[in-house]
RNA sequence: GGCGUGGUAGCCAAGUGGUAAGGCAAGGCUCUGCAAAAGCUUUAUUCGUCGGUUCGAUUCCGACCCACGCCUCCA
């Protein structure tokens, strides 16, 4: 079955395969901006992202995925000046720190990962041809525009109507629109390329217009072309990048590369909430992995609350969906393990099911799997694994087994990461002292001294909980 | 103002012109001295409101109410 997705630009449901068969399915996400650690908002979409890659090999197809660093922007240049590093140093250390994330995360590593500061010629050219074909124009300031009304299309992927942006003199904030500050011909060209400012710093690069950097749009189609090809299958962001970000992407590559399209198929994913409210820093509730971390949560669960609603639906994330998400996993995980014991498999004979190209057909998951490809329905799809897991009528086999490892592997889901995870904390030697104790006046029979010593125990923090020859002692 | 999305049980969340998947939580039962864990099990006459089309609508149409997103900071 081919997985089909939301194509933004036609807005409707589309089968997804290369634009050449036997060739590989090119797709390019847009990736961080380096300049601080990751948020849960921006994994959301490299989670989803992951998930539809992961669903396209599944199916079959081979994946060439680009995914970009933005490593210059205002945000970078000023943070970096403001702790007195190297433009370099500075976003260096926060492309490691995503790359971490990443890891943990459980997000395959993209084919080819380009920052933006290595193609600034490709940028420069790309600016260079939409000079010459009329399609952009250099300013006294040493900076170039892309020129809109050049560009009837403009507004085709977004659904904005073009002549209402002209007039947009006020932002969604109430604050003016700047529209002398760059000598625009309209407020809505955008910047290709930005002339050297004094807040820049020593952050420049020579160009045929002076020294200046790239604007903010261009890295992705000089990047996207030259690992992808003029023309690829699929382009993915967040919801916010569908204006401008992705539109104007479309503007510089068809008019610089002369192409009907970059990419076939557009990808976007919708926001994240947090606890009913909008993410902002004022709000304080930009939780990144460490944050979660620090609260008890793993990234595991962090990843299922992530992908368990469907993409393209906002997703409130609240702890309380952190804690479904931690139970899920673990009915999942105990489903499983049933399901392996009864068959005489082990955790890692079941790890090596864990791969792309399972056969679903005939298997008790294959609705799952149905639903993954239907516009990537995770929601759909785990519903369809518990009621799997929960028909008792129909016994698995090791078909089934496979096939459940295949949708692990689309899902990017380990449930046993976290019990691999877990650390048997060892009690301290006073708390087996009285657990000791507890068992002796246990198996004396005298159940008030036992009740008490536990009461005892769980003060000093740890549960004690019997089982047929001893006892255990966890953490709390 | 323009464009768009959504309102389904206590919470999260699928879905369909033919009578509501699943997860979490909660209750009951089994097991246990009691717990914990585990297993079994129960829980929406109803899908924002009001109309319309239809033999039949949560699903289609219209109006309204509410929430949210984008309209050059944003994944």
């Amino acid at each position: 079955m081919n997985p089909t997705i939301f194509n933004t630009l036609t807005r409707k449901k589309e089968t997804l395969a290369p634009a050449v068969a036997g060739e590989p399915f090119k797709m390019y996400c847009c990736g961080p901006t380096v300049y601080g650690p990751a948020h849960i908002g921006n994994f959301r979409t490299f989670a989803v992202q992951d998930v539809l890659r992961r669903i396209l090999e599944e199916s079959g197809m081979k994946v060439v995925h680009v995914r970009n660093i933005t490593d210059v922007d205002d945000k970078t240049i000023r943070s970096s000046r403001a702790e007195g590093v190297s433009l370099k140093e500075f976003t260096l250390k926060w492309e490691r720190k995503f790359h971490e994330d990443c890891g943990k995360l459980g997000l395959l590593v993209p084919t080819v990962e380009p920052r933006a500061t290595e193609h600034i010629a490709e940028q420069i050219a790309m600016v260079e041809e939409l000079v010459k074909s009329g399609h952009a124009y250099a300013t006294p300031d040493g900076s170039v525009y892309f020129k809109i009304s050049t560009f009837p299309e403009y507004g085709e992927l977004s659904g904005l109507d073009k002549s209402s942006l002209k007039t947009q003199n006020v932002n969604s904030a109430g604050e003016a629109n700047s529209a002398d500050e760059y000598e625009r011909d309209s407020v809505s060209d955008f910047a290709l390329w930005k002339g050297r400012k004094p807040e820049d710093g020593d952050n420049f690069w020579k160009s045929p217009w002076g020294e200046g950097r790239p604007g903010w749009h261009i890295e992705c189609s000089a990047m996207a072309a030259k690992y992808l090809g003029k023309s690829f299958d699929l382009h993915g962001g967040g919801i916010d990048l569908c204006f401008p970000h992705h539109e104007n992407e479309i503007a510089q590559s068809r008019c610089s590369l002369h192409v009907d399209t970059p990419a076939r198929f557009w990808f976007h994913s919708a926001h994240l909430m947090v606890e009913g409210q909008k993410m902002s820093k004022s709000l304080g509730n930009l939780y990144t992995l460490d944050d979660l971390a620090a609260k008890g949560f793993t990234p595991m669960q962090i990843r299922f609350a992530l992908i368990a609603g469907h993409y393209r639906q906002q997703l409130n994330f609240t702890f309380k969906g952190l804690e479904d998400a931690k139970s899920a996993l673990s009915k999942m995980q105990k489903s499983l393990t049933a399901l392996l014991d009864a068959l005489k498999i082990s955790k890692e004979d079941f790890a090596k099911f864990v791969h792309a190209g399972a056969r679903f057909e005939g298997t008790d998951f294959e609705p799952a799997w149905n639903s993954l490809c239907d516009d990537v329905n995770v929601p759909k799809a785990l519903g369809e694994i518990f009621s799997a897991f929960a028909d008792k009528s129909a016994r698995k086999t090791l078909a089934d087994i496979e096939a459940f490892g295949g949708l692990m592997y689309a899902l990017g889901l380990d449930v046993f990461a976290d019990a691999h995870d877990e650390v048997i904390e060892e009690a301290p030697e006073e708390i087996r002292a009285l657990a000791q104790e507890r068992w002796q006046a246990k198996k004396d029979k005298n159940f008030a001294a036992a009740d008490a010593l536990r009461g005892k125990i769980e003060a000093a923090g740890w549960q004690v909980f019997d089982t047929k020859e001893g006892f255990n002692l966890k953490k709390i």
